[in-house]
RNA sequence: GGGCCCGUGGUCUAGCGGUUAUGACACCUCGCUUACACCGAGUUGAUCGUGGGUUCGAUUCCCACCGGGCCCA
């Protein structure tokens, strides 16, 4: 059959709609999810696939009222990662955990009632925390779920559950058995407001005005010196004045002794002169007094030179008695009531205004303190060159990132405090008998509530120093005397530090569980790897003297559209649903943001998620930090899919041959062209996904998908499409089909929508990445003729004012060309 | 104060010892051509932050500085 004229409209292409919209989106979008048995199937994970397992330790949000946009186009990369591995045949778990233990619930709720935590029955508090964690973690579900992304939600895991916290503290219950967590009276960080311990990765500093007070003090013998601090309220708690050994100015000061300035109460009025590297003779008079604690160099000199230290404040933020008069003050009243005093007696030479950073807890943002405190201790500074070990056999994505981590472990010299003084939380394992000497554990398995609940059956007694278990709870109950359960919790990080193992089968799969760890991958970004990636790390060592994982990924943080961290304060945050939403229901979007020197509009018509997701994919490449402007994303990105969709649909007119995976032996030279072109493509692409390699990837079908596809070698067969020529409708099928597979990872839901329209199966449920097409790299050596000639024909055509469907003589098919003479003469209507 | 990362056309981005330096968006010109004007075709546009050094040769390696960011003290 011959084509005869033109045809007023396109044929019915099966692909009903005329363009893809965010409308469509959310249709196909509401489809998936509503079918809960077709969903999982799709994506639940089966251990006993026989497949090669992949485990993603998916960072488990916590629920705070709105999601960060940075951290949902990060999990949507998470969610690309989960889908290629399945694309590639893996086994992949990827769990929908939420992390909801910690203080920040704790403060939501003193906040909206008005009332502190230490204030209320406890048992009344954690119901409310519960409460509110709950109404936050339904609106971030709805997130996860609009952004495509492809977890198991039917076996969420919540950290504040009894069976996530069972894990945590089993494994505590071990470590401890082992001697890896210790119970120790030592100098910790404390924030008075809140009432509790905290560890170093979680104070922050923050810049802020002080008094420095040069106070004269005096030798035993009469002689003046000036000590400058800005903590003149710890005078009571000095434990030695002290110069730098090489200067000469105060050489025969050492070994006498200086009188406080002050009166205090039950200790020596009178402290040692000696010398210490540590101190900065520029700094003020250059002779400096060591109080327990003003700072963490008073602790090592503390500890250096066996000095017994004083406590000066307590667990309320208040002078205990050996602070004389000022006892019972406030740390920041005493400051102020010392300055007066000092004044009042003439000890004092100046007062200077001084900027300083305050150390300040992350998470209250008050000033913290560091005090002596019996707490419990993850032992980790004899660990690190085995850690450091241990790393070396992970592939870290990009290898730079792993710098974060050695910097960090560099820098750690104290063992990692993990009890806290605060409810919602995990509870510590342990109640302490026989007036402290012995400590019950639980039994493996069991979560338990030691400040409201007895210790269970099979529960084990220990001697609370040697941990030498002494026999069963039950058996010897009678002769333990009182029993008293631990009141503190763990850090939120001894839970999270558990997340590779519990997502890997720890405890509840552990036939899985050695084939499935070290986990796959930890993705995660870069702001956490102190935290999260190194306590993990950390825990995995201990535990099982093995890498956590096999993959670590860290991605950089999303950034306004100057480079800005988004911050409340700042105002220019944008909301993760309203970008998902934009273009929904004709609705736009636009956001006011402030930048650096004045409000900006931003406006978008269109985005929703598989544009959204499109873009963090292509955009960058994974580890730097990215800018977030919606205006751009549409911009560049919505285009490529108008694109992507129309290929698609006009695909869709023509019938779909029967058999789409044997090649037709009589191909014609274009079609044997543009499969070479689209193997290497799909070659490129295969590895990328193999490596992890979200942009090289998506870069790779996009260029394809929207440049020499629709460009060349749809321009030249679309008469012969017309005449009903099966190889090119099996060329454009091919093509289609396994090209929404390989896409399938970044737009789920679009290529899911094209490939089942069109085909009998959807591409999201390809689980074994498309064959090769036949590769003739004689023919790849042409594409640069063809591109060439056919954009030189097109300029000519243009030159001489010609449509481009006119036709033209005098144009000459170069001679490698000759076999594409027929259809470039056709193409081109060249007379 | 220290460490780490980044700095490529107006904007975003690839490349990381020899390339006519990648691509996208925007701009400009032309064109409604039986998928697509939410389009197509064609142009314009970059001394690869600055200054030194290594090298036959540097955007790519080294040093210093400037600017942005992150982390730590």
């Amino acid at each position: 059959m011959t084509h005869t004229g033109p045809v007023s409209k396109m044929p019915s292409p099966k692909l009903s709609d005329k363009r893809w919209s965010i409308d469509l989106e959310k249709r196909i979008q509401e489809e998936h999810f509503a079918d809960e048995a077709a969903y999982s199937k799709r994506y639940a994970f089966n251990p006993n696939s026989g497949k090669e397992i992949f485990v993603i330790d998916t960072p488990p949000p916590y629920p705070s009222g709105t999601w960060h946009i940075g951290a949902v186009a990060q999990y949507s990369m998470i969610d690309v990662i989960a889908r290629s591995q399945r694309l590639l045949g893996k086994e992949v778990k990827f769990p929908w955990g939420v992390d909801r233990n910690g203080i920040n619930v704790e403060f939501t709720v003193e906040k909206n009632t008005g009332k502190k935590m230490k204030t209320y029955d406890r048992a009344e508090f954690l119901k409310l925390c519960e409460q509110t964690i709950e109404e936050f973690t339904e609106s971030m579900r709805n997130t996860a779920r609009r952004v495509g992304l492809s977890m198991d939600y039917d076996n969420e895991y919540l950290t504040d559950s009894p069976d996530y916290r069972k894990v945590t503290q089993t494994i505590f219950t071990e470590l401890f058995k082992r001697g890896a967590i210790i119970e120790d009276l030592r100098p910790n960080i404390y924030d008075p407001v809140e009432g509790t311990t905290i560890a170093d990765a979680e104070v922050e500093r923050l810049q802020r005005r002080t008094k420095l007070v040069d106070v004269k003090w005096h030798t035993e013998d009469g002689e003046e010196l000036i000590i400058s601090t800005t903590r003149p309220e710890l005078i009571c708690a000095c434990g030695i004045v002290v110069v730098h050994p090489d200067d000469d100015r105060y050489k025969h000061l050492i070994g006498k002794k200086a009188m406080l300035p002050l009166p205090v109460e039950g200790r020596e009025i009178s402290v040692d002169i000696s010398t210490h590297p540590s101190v900065k003779s520029e700094f003020g008079s250059g002779i400096l007094m060591v109080c327990s604690f003003g700072d963490q160099n008073d602790v090592s000199v503390f500890r250096e030179l066996g000095l017994t230290p004083f406590q000066a404040i307590d667990l309320d933020g208040c002078m205990t008695e050996i602070a004389g008069q000022f006892s019972g003050m406030k740390v920041a009243e005493a400051r102020k009531s010392v300055i007066e005093y000092l004044e009042n007696n003439g000890k004092i030479s100046q007062i200077v205004e001084k900027e300083q950073e305050v150390p300040v807890s992350e998470r209250g943002k008050n000033p913290v303190e560091i005090i002596l405190l019996k707490e419990w201790y993850v032992r980790q500074t004899h660990i690190q060159d085995r850690i450091r070990e241990l790393s070396e056999e992970i592939e870290f994505h990009p290898p730079r990132n792993k710098q974060f981590l050695l910097d960090w472990m560099e820098n750690i010299s104290i063992d990692w405090p993990i009890s806290r003084r605060r409810w919602y939380h995990t509870e510590i394992p342990i109640w302490y008998a026989d007036n402290g000497s012995k400590v019950i554990c639980a039994p493996a398995g069991v979560y338990v509530q030691p400040w409201c609940q007895s210790p269970p059956a099979e529960s084990e007694v220990l001697d609370r120093e040697t941990r030498e278990v002494l026999g069963i709870f039950e058996e010897m109950e009678n002769e333990l005397g009182e029993i008293v359960g631990e009141e503190k919790v763990f850090d939120t990080w001894m839970d999270s530090s558990n997340s590779n193992l519990f997502v890997s089968g720890y405890l509840s799969d552990m036939d899985n569980f050695d084939k499935a760890f070290p986990t796959a991958i930890r993705p995660q970004g870069k702001e956490i790897v102190r935290t999260w990636l190194y306590y993990t790390l950390l825990k995995s060592a201990l535990l099982l003297d093995k890498p956590g994982f096999k993959h670590v990924w860290i991605d950089g943080l999303g950034m306004d559209p100057w480079g800005r961290k988004m911050s409340k304060s700042l105002g220019n945050g944008i909301d993760a649903d309203s970008v998902l939403e934009c273009g929904a229901g004709g609705k736009t979007g636009s956001w006011r943001v402030k930048g650096p020197e004045k409000s900006v509009q931003l406006r978008a018509n269109k985005i929703g998620s598989e544009c959204f997701r499109l873009w963090k994919a292509c955009d960058a490449q994974v580890g730097d930090d990215f800018h977030i402007n919606p205006e751009e994303i549409e911009a560049k990105y919505f285009g490529v899919l108008t694109k992507l969709f129309n290929v698609a649909r006009f695909a869709s007119q023509f019938d779909v041959p029967s058999d789409l995976d044997t090649v037709p032996s009589d191909l014609s030279v274009e079609d044997r062209w543009i499969l070479s072109e689209f193997s290497e493509t799909m070659e490129k692409v295969e590895n990328a996904w193999s490596n992890l390699d979200i942009y090289t990837a998506t870069q790779a079908l996009k260029t394809f998908g929207t440049g020499i596809l629709p460009s060349h070698w749809l321009e030249m067969s679309k008469s012969r499409l017309y005449d009903d020529d099966t190889n090119a409708a099996w060329t454009i099928h091919r093509i289609v089909r396994d090209l929404m597979s390989a896409l399938s990872p970044v737009c789920p839901f679009f290529t899911h929508h094209i490939s089942s329209t069109l085909y009998t199966s959807s591409a999201v449920d390809v689980r074994e990445f498309p064959p090769r097409t036949p590769d003739d790299s004689k023919l790849r050596d042409l594409t640069g003729t063809i591109e060439e000639f056919n954009g030189n024909t097109w300029r000519t055509k243009k030159d001489a004012g010609l449509p481009l469907n006119a036709p033209i003589s005098g144009v000459k098919i170069p001679e490698n060309l000759v076999e594409f003479t027929s259809i470039l003469t056709q193409m081109h209507k060249l007379e």
